[in-house]
DNA sequence: GCAACATGACCGACGACATCGACCAGATCC
DNA sequence: GGATCTGGTCGATGTCGTCGGTCATGTTGC
């Protein structure tokens, strides 16, 4: 289904997706229309779901960066998870198994805002913050073989 | 330093960093040469920091995903990071503070395979894993005016 | 107040690239 | 064993990126 030339380009466009197709076509060693026609598969079977870019978010004054954990009180889970839908500093959140329903990233450019934010939740919800002091492992993929 | 074009040029690439200049040139009002020249501006200050795809983890046989917080034993915390960082299906991986002191996602193919992978820890942390049932927030910028 | 410079844009020409059609080789299936 | 499907190459054609030259604008310093 995916063969190991899928999986080079994938890889070749996980470290640059701008690559043109005729660098792809270098890489896995086929020709370019072939490589088109590789990467046409892959999207349409959902394997490669967008092409985008990092930013980095210091650049626009976030400082912070912080994981919130996020139980509703009785009756709110609703209601919470569209509050941080809709709080676009929350940068990504995943509704999770176990006492806490929703982690989330959280991204602000100070302490200040990070205590108005939670202020906003905690109407709805218990919350605990975790604030990020390094990275070890930033974003990668599991292996694919 | 980042103006409104700048902007317009990054949402633009976040949808599909794969859009040609001329594409970029008409959604910004600028001509080709131009867009060239901010974007390498923007990545040579850092802002833009790389150009990269979105793959379905699922398509690779991973069907769940964790998020791990990591406690480790005393005096183990420096052996506790090596051991995320060597171990591929941590694809994620923060340092924070408070009693965790890592938050990890981990994507793995069966319930087994977190089983195993997590024993493998439980040797030098103390570990609380959520599974993950659903992502209402997907990855995104947080605002950048 | 103005000259000199820096910045950031445009245009046009040229070379590189993507795309399309035609064709081909190997596996699969009656 | 021939029809068909799949996934590849090649070459022509048109589109795109890049580079040098130019210009308008805003800033600095005298």
């Amino acid at each position: 289904m995916t063969d190991d030339i899928d999986q080079i380009l994938i890889s070749a466009l996980m470290e640059d997706s701008r690559r043109s197709l005729k660098a792809l076509a270098q890489i896995s060693g086929l020709s370019s229309p072939s490589v088109a026609e590789r990467l046409r598969r892959l999207e349409e079977r959902g394997v490669l779901k967008g092409y985008t870019v990092e930013i980095d978010p210091k650049c626009f004054g976030y400082q912070l960066q912080a994981i919130v954990r996020v139980r509703p009180l009785p009756g709110q889970l609703q209601e919470v998870e569209r509050q941080i839908m809709s709080i676009p500093e929350f940068t990504e959140c995943d509704k999770v198994t176990g006492e806490d329903c929703f982690i989330a990233r959280l991204h602000v450019r100070s302490m200040e805002q990070l205590d108005t934010l939670l202020d906003r939740l905690n109407t709805l919800a218990e919350t605990n913050t975790a604030i990020v002091k390094k990275t070890p492992v930033k974003r990668r993929l599991p292996p694919m073989a």
